[in-house]
DNA sequence: AAGGTACCCAACCGCCCATTG
DNA sequence: CCAATGGGCGGTTGGGTACCT
């Protein structure tokens, strides 16, 4: 019944190659692939668990090349795995599957989880059917150690309408800076959407943010909706794929329209509305350190010229 | 060089929903 | 209708590694 005849040369090799490259200047993790391979032959009613070695990998692309993928628990014992069908599952998909896109994230993408997860929160597994080779857990994990790490450093809710403003106005703008910089120095790209109709408003020349939040008569607090101009509809956000969401208006009103109801010490938090012009305003109140650590955040924040941005 | 810390990410967990018998 | 099972999803964890002091 479940045979593994009739191996699938590719499915099998790609892995199999992968798995020598990332070991190969690695001994130490090829000598702990190996003595986990061996483990599970010391207790075959056990089932195994944490990281997969390279043969149970080997078996998992060999029985998936052979008889397709589904019915997951079937397919782990019929593999000889002694795995849980939803270990093989998830390995399948986040790891070994051949479409599986490895690396760092474009600025492309990064600006695409922005937008669509400013639209649909934390939908991962959404999210990542507009990113082709990307999965919902890389996803997640760069949501969580980049995007988060920025909202803490400015010491906001990362799925508050202040940190979705502070992503729109700043993060956006500059990501599809970086994304005209790269579409027009290299002919080919891999973006899944069109970007020839981005286009990147000037960033405004944005006086100091703790001056606006001492004004408490600002009654509006401008909502996703407002600022992004997202239909509900499922396919890309507009401005991705046509017009420019980031109008002067649209722009102008999400910056001025930041939660309001805020003073004092939650301001404070709010730096980011002073990044673009960190560098150009003297005596920004922001510390040095702070902004570092901002604008480290990979690379698109290299854009240090912003008071050029501006002009 | 050594120890401590922060970060990254693969893998797991628990919950939920759909399907099946 | 109901229980069992499969599969999907978001949240969390832990080990490895890079970086810092």
């Amino acid at each position: 019944m479940c045979t593994n005849s009739n191996p699938g040369v590719c499915f099998l090799l790609v892995p199999t190659l992968f798995y020598t490259l990332s070991n190969l200047n690695n001994p130490k993790e090829t000598e702990k692939s190996m003595r986990a391979a061996m483990a599970p032959m010391e207790d075959d009613s056990e089932l195994r668990r944490g990281p997969w070695t390279l043969e149970e990998d080997t078996l998992l692309t060999h029985y998936i090349a052979s008889h397709g993928e589904g019915r997951w628990n079937m397919l782990a014992k019929c593999a000889g795995l002694k795995r849980t069908g939803k270990s093989c599952r998830l390995r399948w998909l986040n790891y070994l599957k051949p479409d599986i896109k490895r690396g760092n994230l474009t600025p492309q993408e990064q600006l695409l989880i922005l937008e669509l997860h400013s639209k649909w929160g934390n939908r991962w597994s959404k999210i990542a059917q507009h990113l082709p080779g990307r999965t919902d857990n890389e996803i997640k994990n760069y949501w969580r150690t980049r995007v988060q790490k920025q909202a803490r450093l400015l010491n906001i809710e990362s799925n508050s309408n202040r940190f979705l403003d502070a992503a729109r106005c700043f993060w956006m703008p500059r990501l599809l800076q970086k994304v005209e910089q790269t579409s027009s120095s290299s002919t080919q790209t891999s973006v899944p959407w069109q970007l020839s109709d981005c286009t990147v408003p000037p960033l405004p020349t944005i006086p100091p943010f703790a001056n606006k939040a001492t004004d408490t008569t600002s009654s509006s607090v401008i909502t996703t909706q407002q600022s992004m101009n997202i239909s509900d509809q499922t396919e890309l956000p507009q401005h991705l794929t046509s017009t420019n969401v980031y109008s002067n208006q649209t722009l102008e009103q999400s910056y001025y329209n930041i939660d309001s109801s805020n003073t004092g010490n939650e301001m404070e938090g709010f730096s980011f509305a002073s990044m673009s012009a960190v560098d150009s305003i003297e005596g920004s109140w922001m510390s040095n350190e702070m902004t570092e650590n901002l604008w480290n955040m990979d690379d698109i924040w290299q854009f240090r010229e912003l008071g050029d941005m501006g002009n």
